[in-house]
DNA sequence: TAGTGGTCTAGACCACACA
DNA sequence: GTGTGGTCTAGACCACTAA
């Protein structure tokens, strides 16, 4: 475990800085700076309670720079565990090249389940559809280095499947599939989307591994064909973990190192 | 002010389930609810101690439920002033058709300083510049509905300044708009961009009228010319008001090619 | 000057992971 | 069990805003 002798020092002295800085913020830049020059990656930190009596710190205000940190992407923090050092985030690629229509081949999702509901209001109004009115939710899952990074729910509404769909066929995944391949049918007409930070649900929590309330970044899509909106989808993705990149170079993102 | 009360009776209710929900989640769904049916936008909560007491909670346990509703944009809350309810997120379009290439005519960005420095080590490998190498640096700022939403740093290497380009030229906003006009003479040859969620830096927190640390979604672009890359930004977004958007359907299609 | 949110403390107990 | 981070309390004082 490095010393952090030196850095227990430098937070008392600015304490006497006539701009009175608050204490958990300058913590997290004496922090930001040892994770940078005496911590590698993967490395365990020394617990809360040990790092607070370091610095001279009540344990919550320890807690209010490490969460800060944790944000940032730079710490990891595990109940039971402990805290070590992150990996740098990983570079997502949501460009409509890499993610142009759902169900398309060499996708990074797994689809995990589907069925028949009637979307919340916030869906509603992406799809135009009324209120009250069903859609197919395919839920889905994306892999990333083996982790997952992202819960995602497609709807699609009963007007964008044909005319022989069995609203009393399959279940589970395999239902998702299907709508998935009734989506191939039509000649993509473009998209939206938008991005935004938000919370995980409980659900979103769990899959991707954290605590329900975790910053995410919110990406909402509409797929658009024969003039109208024939899919919209809601995708979730850890923020701490992800950086959600839009490269239309038309390779390989630079950006990934 | 609304009535409160059978929220009050609700969270000591939902206390004694079975898989204990941490208050603070509990609190944050019930305020939540409680925006949506019972408050409008703009209208300012009781206080921090009066809501505690109310609720019959810490006021830290209270302020977690409230973090998070301002994280989601639900909440506005000031220091000396109160808590409010706020307004729906501004989509803002980052879509390369409206933020296309810098100092474009029509841009919502205002040039506010430039200066000659070197790039920070995050912002040399983005422009693919030997450390220690100096560039100009452009700052701007993004105005939307009278509101700043956004405050961008572009870096120009002296590469990409014309051959007769004054070092010792004008200072300030007018050195700025110099830079950019320099910008036009290229040929445009695509963009590179990533959205990562970070906290904001003091100087960003000022002029964003946010606190320090508050949440904000970085967004990092890259500009391409004659093979390489001419210049580079970090646009720093108020993550509690902003929503990005990547809307392509009146504009080139992002399928092409 | 009064009232607000922001910071900070010094405890306590709980849920979870792991040996 | 033991040790970790997560939750919660009941105070206190500070920085800021506006009347």
């Amino acid at each position: 475990m490095p010393d952090v002798g030196e850095l227990e020092a430098r937070v008392g002295t600015t304490e006497l800085e006539r701009v009175p800085e608050p204490k958990h913020r300058h913590l997290k830049t004496v922090l930001s700076e040892a994770l940078d020059s005496e911590f590698s990656v993967g490395e365990i930190l020394p617990n809360e309670r040990e790092l607070a009596a370091r610095f001279g710190v009540a344990r919550a205000t320890l807690r209010q720079a490490l969460e800060q940190l944790e944000l940032e992407g730079r710490l990891q923090r595990r109940r039971g565990v402990g805290t070590t050092v992150a990996p740098p985030r990983v570079g997502v690629d949501v460009s409509p090249t890499q993610h142009s229509w759902p169900g398309e081949n060499g996708e990074a999702w797994i689809t995990a389940d589907c069925s028949r509901i009637v979307p919340p209001p916030s869906a509603a109004r992406l799809l135009d559809l009324p209120p009250g009115e069903p859609a197919e939710a395919v839920r889905r899952t994306r892999m990333t280095h083996g982790q997952s990074v992202a819960t995602e729910i497609l709807y699609v509404p009963a007007a964008s499947l044909a005319a022989g769909w069995d609203e009393a066929g399959p279940e589970g995944a395999e239902r998702g599939r299907a709508v998935l391949r009734e989506l191939q049918h039509f000649e993509r007409g473009g998209q939206d989307r938008a991005v935004e930070l938000g919370s995980a649900r409980s659900e979103d929590a769990r899959q991707l591994d954290r605590l329900p309330g975790a910053p995410v970044l919110i990406v909402t899509t509409r797929y658009f064909a024969d003039g109208r909106t024939v899919a919209a989808s809601v995708a979730t993705y850890r923020a701490d973990t992800c950086r959600l990149t839009f490269g239309n170079q038309g390779g390989v993102s630079l950006l990934a190192g």
